[in-house]
RNA sequence: GGCCUGGUGGCAGAGUGGUCAUGCAGCGGCCUGCAAAGCCGCGUACGCCGGUUCGAUUCCGACCCAGGCCUCCA
């Protein structure tokens, strides 16, 4: 089945069809590294996993880029907190989220470029631009002008008047039109800068996408996403640059927004301040059960963040990891990936479906018997990779806490085996006392035909 | 004010012009020493008002409500 994606640039869903099927290319703005990432910021980088799992599936060869941005004043603002160097916050806070992102079971992408390390590209962009008439240098400034670009507004469906006429802020006195946007500013000598034809300074946001994904992607590229909040400004400006920059070439054909992530009903972010820290809450939460929350919607929709979401999702993985644990037995040598499940992601990457369909495997694999036991696993396991779930061992799901902690299984075996010889001597009274002592320490234990196992209560 | 989304059963959340989403929770039964797990069965739905239609949750229009962007933001 072709993938189909909905195109913000269109408002349809359009047939992917890429430039080049030997090179597909995918650029997805990643994280500014000034402090930890919230739980809405990990939802791009998830639902992006997803597409890029498929796309791999049809073009072997994607290019995937998702940026650092380790220039930016927020983190001049903490580095100057904390009396480090900006290097000391970006590298910390880089590595923190690689690490988080490791463990939500996203794949590394091909490319992950950092700003820092594209500022000649960056600098060769802007003069590029002034050149060409698209941007001209104030007062240590470089600006780009929205007027010398006859398609600004056009992703974000806004009409460029209303935006010059309509500017509320204050706009600073070297601007020619109000919605004209920083390309390059002056750093004095407290702030990280770099040597430039308009003096010392630094890079704006915009300009440090549209310059990495020529580097590695080149002018045109298939697919750019990011959340919706990025639809303007910065991507309707990172469109003006880059086809300006690139004599008018297509820059993006297909752009992918993800819907914002709420806490009681409003965008988590951090200026109103509700956010849930994603670091924190995998301290609380098992890794996988948060990937999963944020698959159950689509990434078009809003999600709404709660504790009930997260148990729903935690109980659906005790679900299907039980059937894994049931299957254990089986040897699996090659991966299906149903066509169901993929025919579900390629419509848009409707993952809600795809679970959907997940379940129903997981039910058909519960109940497989015989011959049908290796296929039933092979299938639960394809739809799970997909969607970058269901890849840990099942003892080892059920033998963690909500936050991964263990227990000495020794002492447990030790306790079901008394347990077990109560229970031969009918000593009920005995059995249920033990039971009970496994519970108030989070253990749960299930009687089967094979024996008693037991398994760590979560949430 | 401008532009743009969306309102589905207890909760989450797909989808469709005319028998089924799915999951979680709940209820009844089987199984179990009792549980748990599993199995079988059950229930409640499409914001409001019009219109089109033989028939609308699904198409059209108005309205109400919620959210996003217009400023850093995933």
């Amino acid at each position: 089945m072709p993938i189909t994606l909905h195109n913000t640039l269109t408002r349809r869903n359009e047939a992917f069809v890429p430039l080049d099927p030997e090179r597909v290319t995918m650029y997805v703005c990643g994280p500014t590294v000034y402090s930890y990432i919230h739980i809405g910021n990990a939802r791009p980088p998830v639902v992006f996993d997803v597409l890029a799992r498929l796309l791999r599936r049809h073009y072997p060869n994607l290019v995937y880029a998702r940026n650092i941005t380790d220039v930016d004043d927020k983190i001049n603002a903490a580095a100057a907190a904390q009396g480090v160097a900006i290097s000391a916050i970006t590298d910390r806070f880089a590595a923190a989220y690689r690490e988080d992102m490791a463990a939500l079971g996203v794949a590394p992408p091909d490319i992950e470029p950092c700003a820092t390390d594209h500022i000649p590209e960056i600098i060769a962009m802007i003069t590029n631009l002034i050149d060409g008439g698209h941007a001209y240098a104030a007062e240590g400034h470089v600006l780009f002008d929205v007027s010398s670009f006859a398609d600004y507004g056009k992703l974000s469906g806004r009409d460029p008047d209303d935006l010059l006429a309509g500017a509320r802020v204050e706009v600073a006195p070297y601007k020619r039109n109000p919605g004209d946007f920083v390309l390059w500013k002056p750093s004095d000598a407290s702030l990280p800068g770099w040597d430039s034809p308009w003096g010392r300074g630094r890079p704006g946001w915009h300009i440090e996408c549209s310059a990495m994904s020529a580097a590695h992607l080149g002018e045109t590229i298939d697919i750019h996403a990011g959340g919706v909040d990025l639809v303007f400004p910065h991507h309707e400006n990172e469109i003006a640059q880059s086809t300006c920059a690139h004599g008018g070439h297509t820059f993006a054909r297909y752009w992918l927004h993800n819907g914002m992530l709420t806490f009681d009903g409003r965008k988590m972010s951090k200026s109103l301040g509700n956010v849930l820290q994603l670091h924190e809450l995998l301290g609380q939460y098992p890794a996988e059960a948060l990937r999963l929350m944020l698959l159950r919607g689509h990434y078009r929709q809003p999600l709404d963040w709660s504790d009930g979401a997260l148990t729903q999702s935690i109980r659906t993985l005790d679900g299907w990891y039980g059937v894994l644990r049931d299957l254990a037995d089986v040897a699996v040598d090659e991966v299906i990936v149903p066509e169901a499940v993929e025919d579900a992601l390629c419509d848009d990457l409707n993952t809600p479906q795809a679970l959907a369909e997940l379940s129903q495997l997981a039910d058909a694999a519960r109940q497989a018997t015989g011959n049908a036991r290796g296929p039933a696993k092979a299938a639960l396991l394809g739809a799970g990779y997909l969607l970058g779930l269901l890849q840990q061992d099942a003892e080892t799901w059920f033998k963690q806490g909500n936050a991964g902690q263990t227990v000495d299984a020794d002492f447990v075996e030790n306790l079901l085996e008394q347990r077990r010889a109560a229970r031969m001597a009918r000593d009920f009274a005995r059995s249920d006392a033990i039971r009970d002592e496994l519970k108030a320490l989070g253990i749960a234990i299930e009687d089967g035909a094979q024996g008693t196992r037991w398994s760590m209560v979560k949430a």
